[in-house]
DNA sequence: CTGAAAGCGCTTACAG
DNA sequence: CTGAAAGCGCTTACAG
């Protein structure tokens, strides 16, 4: 089936002027008279005529693209990233081609050459824990195609990169509840192989240290990032006597997990053990009690991811490795008591 | 600043043969000679040769790409469903352009028309809930690209379309459950005006009235969608006296509102209500008790667009305008007792 | 105020 | 087995 398309040549047959003419006169140029113009906007009209952009990029050679790489939609992080990247992007009037990596070092590549091949005029890029080989990185440097990693990021190749200062938010957190005399504090923790699980650890760490708690390693659970070792770290927590006040846990589904596991003990959240998590708001919201979190909101990163893109294609930034650490803020639901 | 690629112009000069036979040798022509094209892929490993989509697509008037236009990424469905939508299009070499509406219709058309400037092969959308004006489709037809509506549509339009057996799947799972011996069953139902809460309820009314149950209208709690209109439905359901046994609550938001409000009664859950939800196997499980629900797999919808899309585009479908009803699974988790 | 020429990087039908 | 010609739909620098 054969689409069916009006160029600039139809509306010149139509007026029997010459295509150059319709040409400026779509972009408004000075050299056509407003009478003429007239007309051909008329004819644009009527024969509904939609510019190509494809033919219009091969000219001008910029597309107005922004390829997008994230591991994984299906996590509403990226999600709300990817739909405020959309809107940061559409105000500046570009449009963006996505794709999913699924966490494979090898599909990231190929999005990424692919992207390149589409001649997008920059990347987002959000690398999968995978990813060791610097190779297509390299390449996107020597075509000198704008990057800007988000979230995760290679940092020995100096690109610019945007994330959450997860070690100082966990910080501030912790010291406002401990300066309203909490002080028994236990940690669900990730992987300390993963950068978030680390940063998220080590400011649990000083922030104990800071305040001269000492710490307690029987209380740092090292397990995963799901719901069911949120329930295994309880268990374990709560098979091993006595309880801290608050547990930290190091995302909203690991919390789950914890709110799951104590609902079948006696114990009351927040009346008896208190939840605080990293995570979305609306996800929170969704807990009941509501989960405290240490809000990282995606949208936030998302904009400045792109906008920092923009900036760079269009010239504006001179710098090409700024790193932009985004504060983030403690927010003090029901599931844990104020004091 | 300005990027770097490499054309076939350049492999041709450093090779001393003409850009055709470059161009021939890269889609393996029979026409090129091995040792030639042996050649001329060396020069493309050495050179980093990437292929210029965009001259490629302007040449055969061929995008390979699907524009889609979702009304919000913020609702984990849909980001599902796109995740699914890029699946089965790199299956077949399509990328995606994705674009959001915000539930407004002036940005849906604006999409539209942007993707149909990009010449996108094919359109999958979900209308906004504003969309009344069929002129933006009227001229998709016009131009002859195809177009798949999923979740919503506009009927009269007679484009293709793919959607859930919501009332189907309702009938379903309440004959389950009433054959169980459920016969109290109240409805936390979305608004009348939305396709969506017509036939969720009207899938209700119809599961009670072919198994001789009578309809107690003061059990059908008409709210919105939203956590909150869970709560406020709850209210004033207790405040009424008798308790059914088991709510069906719209969607997950509404369900987890109800949630919230049960447990600042006596009442537990399950034991002393159940309910029943729509929604993701993944929301469900972070509901504690885990949320029954009318399984909707956003994935499967993806995928059936996407490729019943792409089977229109490549002339393989002859009937433009397919109609396919996906049917859901009941899911009986733990928020309603096992009888 | 209007237009002819050359170019963006690719492909395909045709000729030798 | 190799290449010259024409084309996709646009833009821009130049000439009249």
């Amino acid at each position: 089936m054969k689409t069916n398309h009006i160029t600039q040549q139809d509306i010149a047959d139509r007026l029997n002027v010459s295509r150059i003419t319709v040409s400026k006169a779509l972009r408004n140029h000075p050299d056509i008279s407003a009478e003429m113009k007239r007309r051909i906007n008329k004819a644009v009209e009527e024969l509904g005529y939609v510019p190509n952009l494809i033919a219009k990029q091969l000219s001008l050679q910029k597309t107005n693209i922004l390829g997008i790489v994230v591991p994984d939609l299906e996590n509403s992080f990226f999600a709300y990233l990817v739909d405020s990247i959309i809107d940061a992007a559409k105000e500046h009037n570009y449009n963006i081609i996505l794709t999913v990596s699924r966490e494979r070092e090898v599909f990231e590549k190929n999005n990424i050459m692919n992207l390149i091949g589409m001649r997008v005029d920059g990347l987002l890029v959000c690398v999968s824990q995978e990813t060791t080989d610097p190779r297509v990185f390299d390449y996107v440097r020597r075509v000198k195609i704008p990057l800007v990693f988000f979230d995760r990021a290679i940092k020995e190749l100096h690109f610019s990169y945007v994330a959450f200062n997860d070690k100082v938010a966990t910080l501030e957190a912790l010291n406002e509840l401990i300066s309203r005399g909490y002080t028994k504090i236990a940690h669900f923790a990730g992987y300390s192989s993963t950068s978030i699980g680390n940063e998220r650890c080590s400011g649990y760490r000083e922030a104990l240290i800071n305040n001269k708690i000492p710490i307690r390693e029987d209380w740092i659970i090292e397990g995963g990032y799901e719901i069911d070792d949120g329930i295994r770290a309880f268990e374990k927590l709560y098979a091993g006597g006595e309880l801290p006040e608050i547990i930290l846990a190091v995302n909203d589904r690991v919390a789950s997990g914890a709110y799951k596991a104590i609902r079948k003990t006696e114990l009351k959240i927040p009346d008896d053990i208190g939840i605080l998590g990293y995570g979305l708001n609306d996800s929170a919201r969704l807990f009941s009690p509501t989960l405290s979190i240490i809000d990282q909101d995606p949208r936030k990163m998302g904009r400045i991811a792109a906008n920092l893109l923009i900036d760079e294609i269009q010239g504006i930034s001179q710098n090409s490795h700024t790193e932009i650490l985004i504060d983030t803020e403690f927010q003090w639901n029901t599931s844990i008591l104020k004091r």
